[in-house]
DNA sequence: ACTATGAATTCTGAATACAGATTTATGGAC
DNA sequence: GTCCATAAATCTGTATTCAGAATTCATAGT
């Protein structure tokens, strides 16, 4: 069995990712990163290594002489990674394999239709979502674009405790997934691609009120 | 006059990044840290950070215990590089202020007419094309799309060199530089961004022959 | 009371030191 | 000569240290 052998860097990133998931920071506020190294049971440098990778991906910003601090939310940017994604997804999709994706749209389909209710956690809804997200890319050929997808997703991550709690209508998220999936069923590779667009700035037009004014 | 005071790993960067273009490195080829920062005149550590950050936007790889490689270069990921770049600065068009864009219109026909002819140095029209594109989505009001374009546009540097003295056709390069040019004059927002991404996908289709088969 | 100035503190950015992994070199068995 | 084992050298990944910038706090002056 081989053990798991990755660089700090990457752990430390994906921790910090999955806290910000939690909400466990706010945005906006400074990074000690001798507190947050001593936290953490690392040393500095791997602690910068992974901010200065997050600061690639937007989820910090970085001023000279002040370090790194978690990147204010606006709903200017959250419009702004909204149609980035929306793009993109649309685009691996039509960049996916065909038969491969006829191949996997009942179980799009089964997973869509099996939403968590409303009174399930965020958490379990969130994860859902993405589980039904990846595979509907799985069949993409171009690797790149999907790094660049998880990427830019990491930024938006910022976002997801922000639209916790609440009353969202997840029935409309549902069909729009259905409408997908059957789309895919019919072997109608554009019409489902723009149908996913729509879902995503349905989506964010749903979630804007949420996130603070400025 | 505030002097300039940027981060080491900035610099560092942008660096590396000019020699990938004069082609010094060799795509494949690892890089030994500590005789690259002696050279550089720096230490391995914002060496480091700078080659995380270009690992981060695909320029190099990275594997555990072996360090940092520049990213060999193939027709595949040429292919998926343009496809997605087509595919953003496309939105990006999309995304721009239509007064503004018909306002710098003009200016766009005019350095698309002027493009160096067929014996000007690659340099030469490689920094004239960068400034037509820079020029065109300099109306684009989402910001993060125009970072996530650069940062891959870092990412496709590497074919530069590769493709430098031949005889492209760049009367055709030139033509569509003007299509969009005109179609913006006009005001047909819509069309101009097809435009732009078929320009892509041609400028593809030509600088596909002269990258190794694999 | 308020501001300005400067020292003390805290923190980041960069350099150096250390530990462990990987590669290269060496030597012996066959 | 080839193959394998083992030791030396090299290099990366991480920790620690150092230098200087930014912030805080105290004090003097108005």
């Amino acid at each position: 069995m081989p053990i798991e052998r990755r660089p700090l860097r990457e752990q430390i990133r994906e921790e910090l990712l999955s806290r910000i998931d939690r909400g466990d920071f706010a945005a906006g506020t400074d990074i000690n990163e001798v507190a947050l190294a001593t936290e953490l049971g690392v040393s500095r440098t791997p602690l910068r290594e992974a901010l200065i990778t997050l600061a690639g991906e937007g989820v910090l910003e970085s001023n000279q002489g002040k370090g790194f601090r978690f990147a204010p939310v606006s709903r200017k940017e959250f419009r702004e990674l909204c149609e980035i994604v929306a793009a993109l997804e649309s685009l691996a999709l039509e960049r996916s394999d065909p038969a491969y994706l006829r191949e996997i749209a009942p179980k799009l389909l089964t997973l869509a239709r099996d939403f968590p209710d409303s009174v399930a956690e965020q958490q379990v809804i969130e994860r859902h979502d993405d589980e039904w997200h990846d595979l509907l890319l799985s069949g993409c050929r171009n690797e790149r674009l999907l790094d660049l997808i998880t990427s830019v997703k990491a930024g938006m991550r910022r976002y997801a405790h922000l639209l916790a709690g609440d009353e969202t209508p997840l029935e409309r998220e549902q069909a729009e997934h259905c409408r997908v999936a059957e789309l895919l069923m019919a072997g109608d590779l554009p019409q489902a691609a723009e149908a996913l667009r729509v879902n995503w700035v349905n989506g964010m037009e749903r979630m804007m009120s949420r996130i603070p004014a400025s």
